[in-house]
DNA sequence: GGATTGACGGTCG
DNA sequence: ACGACCGCCAATC
């Protein structure tokens, strides 16, 4: 059942507990859930553990309690995958969350995260450092 | 059992 | 600013 070693186990374990702490209504990145399980060079195993969400309810992570549709790319953006539709699917339920989702010129469903926010918008790491990126501080000024 | 793929992201040109 | 490359590693061919 689990063609995969322990250690990658408990890398599928962490992805999906992260997952689970994403609130309703917000997204993040692959990247930032990389992150937060301590391994932010394997932005895409992130990817792998979401496309292998059991889809057995018995088992203990599954597609139904890990909201697998509130991860999207660093672009903000819905990743494209072997199947279109999925993506669509994931759409759909975003914005069954009253999550906004826009395509783009490109036919990309872009996730209008800027309404909503990242989660979580400080990184553990960065919050020990005293480091609060806050916002953007540069000196664009282009918004606000 | 070796080679390719992929729900990504950062770096380099 | 945009595009090509590289790293990473389980899954799949």
């Amino acid at each position: 059942m689990a063609p995969r070693s322990d250690e990658a186990q408990a890398f599928f374990h962490a992805v999906y507990s992260a997952v689970q702490e994403i609130p309703p209504g917000k997204v993040t990145s692959y990247g930032h859930i990389a992150k937060l399980v301590g391994t932010p060079q394997r932005p895409r195993q992130v990817g792998v553990c979401l496309k292998h969400l059991p889809s057995d309810p018995s088992e203990r992570f599954n597609q139904y309690n890990v909201p697998w549709q509130r991860v999207i790319n660093a672009k903000g953006a819905i990743s494209l995958r072997s199947r279109p539709s999925a993506a669509h699917n994931q759409a759909v339920a975003l914005e069954a969350e009253e999550v906004t989702v826009t395509t783009g010129a490109l036919g990309e469903l872009l996730v209008d995260f800027g309404l909503y926010g990242w989660f979580p918008r400080i990184l553990p790491s960065e919050a020990a450092q005293g480091m609060v990126p806050s916002d953007e501080d540069d000196t664009e000024g282009d918004e606000e």
